[in-house]
DNA sequence: GAGAAGAATAGAAACGTTTCCAAATTAATC
DNA sequence: GATTAATTTGGAAACGTTTCTATTCTTCTC
């Protein structure tokens, strides 16, 4: 077996061996239309004979270009960050674009860096969900971003796009649900004031009552993380708590982790001592003994249109004025409701 | 606010605006250690007074590298890729390397045109999962590959580093605990013969039954994809004949969720009517109902030795035979298994 | 078949770096 | 202070493409 060595062909190996001009070879790529078919079959031909690809380094350099897109998050082994980078790279890899997965470990100062690094020739644009909406060394970079972008169920007060989800809708809905099964004491578990999903989140939780004329239990709000290990914690603490919720939305893929973990250890049965609504498919809300009623959204749908947004940005190079766009959620009953023993 | 605008600053502003040569900008950049400190230090005012940042795409064409690394796999939403790749970022990151991350659902076109892409310019170095040591496609690519490579779990006749899993050592184990606890009727579901954990896991299994002199019970073997539906479509065929198995491994971590949804779906309580293994730590594997027995293995080892024997290559540019590392399992007691009944 | 218009091609410049070689400067030696 | 050696610097070439301008070749029209 003959090991492929040397240099790679050049467009202009590739000239020489078709005897045409290396402008020629370039068009015959880039613009077929426009060379003689005589001609364009003798390029053809050596670029078959020379198995010529063209460089795209050189491309990219001369172009100004990459064709690369950062994706930035906090943590890829979140599962819907993960179905979420699929609808994007989907979308952009048939329009030729690769995608750089940057997972920031939730840390402001890697996120910082990868903005940084992206910006400086490393991609053309980028779709990412920062951690803290707040935090002064993002927002820097991106007022001052060179690049289109999108955000991911982030709101900022900047001409970004955004797709963003009706969180507020959803969390009304499934409290609502709750309260006409005749809790009251629910509780809910979710990130803080910092981003969007929470401030939404409780905004919704906290209308439902409001429209019931029922008191808000504000005892029963804990709104500061994702993580599971705050959802374990503030789970736990609920639940062994005198005046115990009798109702609970995980409102977080990761929280839902550590809630399940802290009422198996509770030895909290569901739905009979606790009813329990999740957010986002996953395979634990899926699978846990019994499928759990979860707050959905279009993971595609959210992940295809965030890829859209940059790709007019990309390719149309409209200057129209920042887009939000906001998708609807769907409550999905599983089996972890009960209605309340009177 | 002033909008940042204008063509970014280049090597030669920079030059201009120090009144050095541009040679001497780079070398400041590249070797500061052989510019004068008086020198140095005009420059390094003139890029911060410029905000000058080297272009990558510029140095990408001049060094003939990319900085960037593929990574090629299945299905970044298996939470075991995700991990894998969180590893692998963090130790090619901190050399400055970016990951594009390939997912290429299990499609062996779309593995091929990955490999074919990052070959030509657009990575230095790749990290793969392929999805079938048999294919042509794949194999033709791997057998002309130009660019350094690791295959992670994976084994193919060519001089290819690759970081890889004792499974069969796992699997011994693994039914070698369940045989102690007096099961013989024990089905193993997992990948087939085309991918090494495939055969690896059946040959251990099988070599548990015959270490311990007890007929191997060949109609429980179902090895053939590593797949969610593969999961549930044998674990419901198994759980449905007549001579029912007593305990069951799920090895491979999509095939456990599939097999927790028959499990679920035929009302089998686990421990109590069927043992049951899983393979790799996940949050369902952890969480079902009480933590699942399982075969562990060092995710974060692998990821980082993958990355560190690609590091070798590309760095050190050192054209050792190919090396292949290889790491155990642990068997980590959860409480999904029970002696049998007599 | 001459002339003009249009289409196709050649060839050079440009993209922003790094690197190489030669020239210039500094330091060291006597 | 002259000579040599060592260090630092300037400037051009190179990386492989795309694109622009100018030129050549076709085709058409009368």
């Amino acid at each position: 077996m003959k090991k492929i060595t040397g240099k790679a062909a050049t467009i202009r190996d590739v000239a020489r061996v078709s005897g045409v001009s290396v402008g020629t070879v370039s068009r015959s790529l880039n613009a077929p239309e426009t060379v003689r078919p005589g001609t364009l079959s003798k390029v053809r031909q050596a670029i078959q004979s020379l198995g010529f690809q063209p460089d795209f380094r050189a491309q990219n350099m001369r172009r100004r270009n990459t064709m690369t897109v950062g994706f930035v998050i906090d943590d890829i082994a979140n599962p819907w960050h993960a179905s979420c980078f699929k609808a994007v790279d989907a979308e952009m890899r048939q329009r030729g674009y690769s995608l750089y997965l940057i997972s920031t470990n939730g840390r402001a100062s890697e996120e910082a860096a990868a903005i940084d690094m992206l910006q400086h020739g490393r991609a053309d644009g980028i779709v990412m969900t920062i951690n803290n909406e707040q935090d002064a060394r993002t927002i820097k970079r991106l007022k001052e971003l060179r690049i289109p972008s999108v955000l991911l169920d982030r709101d900022i007060p900047l001409e970004i796009d955004a797709v963003l989800t009706e969180h507020a809708t959803g969390l009304r809905q499934a409290t609502n649900y709750l309260i006409g099964l005749g809790h009251r004491r629910i509780a809910i578990i979710t990130a803080g004031n910092d981003i969007r999903p929470g401030r939404e989140r409780v905004r919704g939780f906290v209308e439902a009552f409001e429209k019931n004329g029922l008191p808000v239990p504000e005892d029963l709000i804990r709104s500061q993380s994702l993580s599971v290990d705050f959802g374990f914690r503030e789970a736990t603490a609920l639940l062994q708590t005198q005046n115990r919720p009798t109702a609970m939305i995980a409102a977080g893929n990761r929280i839902l982790v550590g809630v399940l973990r802290a009422i198996q250890q509770q030895g909290v049965s569901i739905p009979g001592d606790l009813s329990l609504i999740a957010c986002d498919r996953s395979d634990v809300a899926l699978l846990y003994p019994g499928p759990i009623t979860l707050i959905d959204r279009p993971v595609e749908e959210i992940g295809r249109t965030a890829a859209q947004l940059l790709l007019e940005r990309l390719e149309g190079q409209s200057e129209r004025p920042a887009q939000r766009v906001a998708f609807p959620t769907h409550l999905i009953l599983g089996g972890s409701c009960l209605p309340i023993a009177r």
